[in-house]
DNA sequence: GCTAATCGATAAATCGATTTTTCGTTCTTG
DNA sequence: CAAGAACGAAAAATCGATTTATCGATTAGC
C-alpha cells in the first residue's frame, strides 16, 4: 500500500472510482466480490485500491443497512478475570466475523444497564451480548423484548422466553463440590452468596444441598447470602463465627465471597486447610500460587462465549423457532485449601486483630 | 415516552418532522438548542419527539462530521484488573461526553496493535487511547503518526515526540520501594521482569538501582529478564534459585512476575516474609487476603485514565503544542509478606516438587 | 410607500457507502 | 434483418442525520 500524500480527507469509494475510470456502483460491486464485472474492470479497481490505500467506511457502509454490523456486549464489571475474558473472547469471535464489538460495563447496576441497552438500540446494533446485573427477568431483557432486539443472555441466567441463553452449569458443578466435601468426611458446612442471581444461585445451593444430603442426610448445611452488595455478607459472616459457629467447610458461591472468607479466616487467624476447608466458585490465576491454593469451580469461558456467538448469528442471520437454554460444564480444581475435618487441631477461640506470621 | 407500536422501523427525524408539522432541519435544530426558532415551534418538537420516543442515530448523526464521536482504546489485555479497571474508567469518561468507546484487546501482540488501530482508523474516530504492547516506538503508534490520527500513549511508556503521555511514576515508586527494602537491612535484592516496556520497566529498574546504592553503596542487585513471554522468566528463576542463589528479597516489575515469584516459592517450600520478602508492582484484590498479603505497588487508575481523556479531548478540540509527558504518583503498600532478613530459618534446600502441607 | 434588512423556516446539498433502476451494447433467434 | 433477450455499467435513489443556500414574510428605514 503506498502512503497518500494529503492524510487531511481519505479517499472514498468515488475517488476510487474515478482513477479507476468506472462508477462508484461499479467499485462496490468489485468489493463485494460481485461477479458479473469484466474481469479488466475488476482489475482496475483493485490496482486503485491499491493505489490509493483505500479502505471501507464501516460508517457509511452501515448506514443503508438494517443490521448494521455492530454487536454490542454488556458485562456487570470488567475488573475480574471472568469477565475480562470474556470480552476479550467476545471481541474475536465478532471480529472473524468482520463485526465491531462496543463493550460496556452496567457496575452492577440495573439502571445503568438498560440506558447502555438503549444507547446501543440508538446505535441499531444487530445483536447484544447481555450478562445481566441479576438474572433475566431484569429491565434490560424486558427492554430488548419491548423494542424487538435480539440477543443473548449469558451467566448469571437459566433460561428465557424470549432469548437464547447459555451459562455454566453451576447446579452440576456444585453437585461435584459436594460430593467431594463430603467424600472427605465434612459434616457441617457453610455455603456464602449473594442472592443478586437468584436462579443461578439458587441452582447453585439445590445443586449442593440435593447431592450432599443424598450422599449424607445427617449433614449440617447453613446458608448466609446478602442480597445487594459484598459489605452485608461480610459482617454475616463474622457475626456467623462470632456466634460461636465452626463448621468443617465453606463452599463460596462467588468470587468475592471467597475473598471475604479468605480474609476473615485471616482476621481469626485460621489456616486452610487445618482448620476449615474452602471452595469457591469461579477460578482466579493467583489461586494456584498461594499458599494453600484455593480449590475452586473453573467456568468454561471460552465455551459460554463461543456458544453465546453462535446463537446470536444464528439469530442474526434469521434464524427462528424456541429459545434454546444451553449449560455448559464446568470443571472442579482439587487444591490444597481442601482436607479433611479434623486433621489439624481448630484454632478456634477469640477475633485475634493481628495474626501471628509464624 | 410513549410505546410505538411498529417496532420495526425506528422513528426518523422526517417523522418528527412531519409529526411536528416542521421540516427535518428544524427538528435538527431545536435538538441541537439553536435559539433561533420560534418557541411555538421548539414546543411542537419537543412534543413529537416525546410522542415518538425518537432518539437520535449517532451513527447517520456521526457521518456528516469530519471527527465522530468515538473513542478508540486500545489494551494488551483485559484480564487484569489493572486493565479491566483502565477500560472501567475511560468508558466513563468517554461517555460523560457523549462518546462511545470501542475497546479492543491486542493479545500482547503488535502485529494485532496495529491491525486494530487500521480498523479504528477505518472508523475515523476522533481520537485513541493506546496502551502499547511494548513501548511508544512501536509500529501502532508510527501508524498513527503517518495516518495524522490523534491519541494519548499510557502505562507502558514514557514520552513520545507526537503524542501526550500518561503513566504511572514507575521510578518514584521504585526508589520508595528500595528505601523500604533496604531500611529493612536487606543486602541482597533480586529484580525480576519483562524488557517489553523497554523505557518503563528501565525506570522502574534505575529508579530502585539508583535509591538502594545511594542507601547502601555495597548492595547485591541481581536483575532477571525476559525478552518476550514471562514462561522464560519462569525457567530463569528456576535456574537462578537452583545454581543456589539466596537473595534475601525479590521485587517484581510486574504482577505476572509476582505470580511466577510465588509459584516458585512454594515450588521450594519457602515461605514469606521468613524465608524471603517480596514486593509486586501492581496491586490486586487477592493481595491483601491471601497469608501472608502481598506488599505491592498500587497504580493509581482513576487519574490515569482520567488524565488522559482530558489531554486527549484538549487534542480533538483542536489544542496545539509540544506533547506532554505525565508522570502519576504511585503508591506503595508495604504488607505481610515483606520482613527483615534473617528473621526466620532460611529453609535453603533442594527443588521439592510436592510441597509439604502443613 | 418602496426598498432594504431581519427573522424564521424550508429546500437542497452533503457525508460515503449500497442497492435499485435505467440505459446502451452485444448476442440470439425467428 | 428486425425484435427481443442478456449483459455490463452508469445514473439515481437511499440510509438519517447536519449544514448551507434559498426563500418568503415581516419589520425597518428613508
Amino acid at each position: 500500500m503506498v502512503q497518500q500524500e494529503a492524510r487531511q480527507r481519505r479517499p472514498s469509494i468515488h475517488d476510487v472510482a474515478s482513477h479507476a475510470g468506472v462508477s462508484a456502483a461499479t467499485v462496490s460491486k468489485v468489493l463485494a466480490g460481485v461477479t458479473t464485472v469484466k474481469p479488466e474492470n475488476a482489475q482496475r479497481v483493485f490496482d486503485a485500491v491499491e493505489r490509493l490505500g483505500y479502505r471501507v467506511d464501516p460508517l457509511a457502509s452501515d448506514m443503508r443497512r438494517a443490521k448494521r454490523r455492530i454487536i454490542g456486549a454488556i458485562m456487570p464489571e470488567f475488573e475480574s478475570e471472568f469477565f475480562g475474558q470474556m470480552v476479550t473472547e467476545l471481541e474475536g469471535l465478532a471480529e472473524q466475523r468482520g463485526y465491531t464489538l462496543v463493550a460496556a460495563s452496567s457496575r452492577e447496576s440495573e439502571a445503568r444497564e438498560k440506558e447502555i441497552l438503549a444507547r446501543m438500540h440508538d446505535w441499531r446494533v444487530a445483536g447484544v451480548v447481555l450478562a445481566p446485573v441479576r438474572n433475566e427477568h431484569g429491565p434490560a431483557a424486558a427492554f430488548m423484548k419491548a423494542n424487538g432486539m435480539t440477543g443473548v443472555l449469558i451467566d448469571r441466567v437459566l433460561s428465557d422466553d424470549a432469548f437464547d441463553t447459555v451459562s455454566a452449569d453451576s447446579a452440576a458443578a456444585s453437585a461435584e463440590v459436594a460430593r467431594m466435601l463430603v467424600g472427605k468426611g465434612h459434616k457441617h458446612i457453610l455455603i456464602i452468596g449473594l442472592a443478586e442471581g437468584a436462579a443461578t444461585v439458587r441452582a447453585r445451593l439445590e445443586g449442593f444441598r440435593a447431592q450432599a444430603l443424598t450422599l449424607d442426610p445427617s449433614i449440617r448445611i447453613d446458608v448466609i447470602t446478602s442480597e445487594v452488595s459484598v459489605e452485608p455478607l461480610r459482617s454475616s459472616l463474622r457475626d456467623y463465627f462470632g456466634r460461636g459457629e465452626r463448621p468443617t467447610a465453606v463452599y463460596s458461591l462467588l468470587l468475592k465471597g471467597t475473598l471475604v472468607a479468605l480474609s476473615e479466616f485471616r482476621r481469626r487467624g485460621w489456616h486452610c486447610p487445618n482448620d476449615i476447608s474452602l471452595v469457591g466458585f469461579d477460578d482466579a490465576e493467583w489461586m494456584q500460587v498461594t499458599w494453600p491454593a484455593i480449590a475452586a469451580v473453573v467456568q468454561p469461558v471460552r465455551q459460554i462465549a463461543s456458544e453465546a456467538m453462535n446463537l446470536l448469528f444464528r439469530r442474526i442471520d434469521g434464524a427462528v423457532g424456541p429459545p434454546t437454554a444451553r449449560l455448559e460444564p464446568c470443571q472442579v480444581l482439587m487444591r490444597e485449601s481442601v482436607g479433611s475435618p479434623g486433621s489439624g487441631p481448630h484454632s478456634g477461640g477469640g477475633d485475634r486483630q493481628q495474626p501471628p506470621l509464624s
